[in-house]
DNA sequence: AAGCCGGGGCA
DNA sequence: TGCCCAGGCTT
């Protein structure tokens, strides 16, 4: 007989987890269904989103696109508009083309077992084991941030969460802790653990149910994990916009190029040499992205003849709207600002609706 | 395996 | 300023 266990106990990690969440979990609304639908729609809006950030956009989501058919029957910019301001667009383009797979080749109904929710359109490794597990309690660790944290924390494990063979070393360190049931329970409470315990600054460990089992905080080493070797690189990236307005309305037209902002709407990107003599100021935009800093600038051109306008829109496919039509398009978060801020007339280099 | 996609928050 | 987040897609 062994005078000291070598390994940790898991299995009784994972069930002081579930515990720990019995009395902890956070109240939020998607957790109040079993509707995969919802719960497929929470995991994407909340991919690289934090809750706070993600809860006003999913209430208003769902109260909209209530079920499959409703979201598979809405337009594409419709979809896109419910995303406005959350960011990775994408996630909203492959919701929508997903929603019609389900539709077409699931008849409708969502599906029920892993393989099959891998195989929608935005579902990843990750988000197909968040649903199998919280919809249809199957057992699959929804291997993410969080689970990277708490792991490399807990074991005090250096294994780089950079590299992609992260995922499965971590899935199968989480599937030794994962009890025999309540999957979806488990992963929940791993989620709530990282974002609320074990988060990635100034950790709360004094209240973590992990803390006297934490080799890292037993170590004085919190801050040395997770280890992660990429690092973030930021380019700078320019853009010029031309403001056109008659009186109050003015042209956008939606972006073709994928490099960023895919299918939102934006202003002109250039205009004819005749229309230069109606620049009447310009304004300057700084807006940071995860891998990008900004500088926008705008230029205000104010057209006095409708015909002009109208002509210049119509041989350039734009289209001619105002404040209140154009809250019913999905703009990149910088002009959102900027739409706002003219509307209020705050830092406007030029005259409008004079 | 590496690069790319947004935006908010934090130290 | 750099890095974090309920990641996935493209190359």
């Amino acid at each position: 007989m062994k005078s000291k266990k070598q390994k940790p106990d898991f299995l009784h990690l994972g069930i002081k987890l579930l515990h720990w969440f019995e009395t902890n979990a956070r109240n939020l609304p998607w957790r109040k269904t079993n509707d995969p639908y919802k719960i497929w729609i929470c995991e994407i809006l909340l991919q690289q989103t934090q809750v706070k950030q993600g809860l006003n956009h999913y209430l208003k989501f769902v109260e909209r696109f209530p079920n499959v058919e409703s979201l598979a029957a809405a337009d594409e910019d419709e979809v896109l508009l419910y995303w406005k301001g959350l960011g990775y667009y994408s996630r909203a383009l492959n919701l929508h083309k997903a929603s019609k797979q389900i539709c077409n080749d699931f008849k409708g109904k969502f599906p029920e077992n892993y393989a099959d929710i891998l195989s929608l359109k935005g579902v990843g490794k990750y988000t197909a084991a968040a649903i199998a597990s919280i919809a249809f309690n199957l057992k699959y660790p929804a291997i993410d941030g969080n689970f990277y944290r708490v792991l490399s924390r807990l074991f005090a494990d250096d294994f780089d969460v950079s590299k992609p063979s992260a995922f499965q070393y971590f899935s199968e360190l989480a599937l030794l802790l994962m009890p025999d049931d309540h999957f979806g329970d488990f992963n929940e409470a791993m989620m709530d653990l990282g974002a609320e315990i074990c988060k990635p600054k100034n950790p709360a460990c004094e209240h973590c149910p992990f803390n006297i089992d934490c080799l890292a905080f037993n170590s004085g080493k919190i801050s040395n994990f997770p280890v992660k070797s990429k690092k973030t690189k930021v380019t700078d990236l320019d853009l010029t916009y031309f403001f056109i307005n008659f009186e109050d309305q003015f042209l956008v037209k939606r972006r073709k190029e994928d490099f960023i902002w895919k299918k939102l709407y934006e202003f002109a990107i250039e205009i004819p040499p005749e229309f230069e003599k109606y620049i009447i100021g310009h304004n300057v935009i700084s807006h940071k992205l995860t891998h990008k800093n900004l500088k926008i600038s705008i230029n205000n051109v104010q057209i006095l003849d409708f015909a002009l306008f109208q002509k210049f829109a119509l041989e350039n496919d734009f289209e001619m709207v105002d404040f209140k039509r154009s809250r019913l398009k999905s703009f990149p978060k910088p002009l959102q600002n900027y739409l706002a801020k003219i509307e209020k007339k705050e830092d406007f280099q030029g005259e409008l609706f004079n």
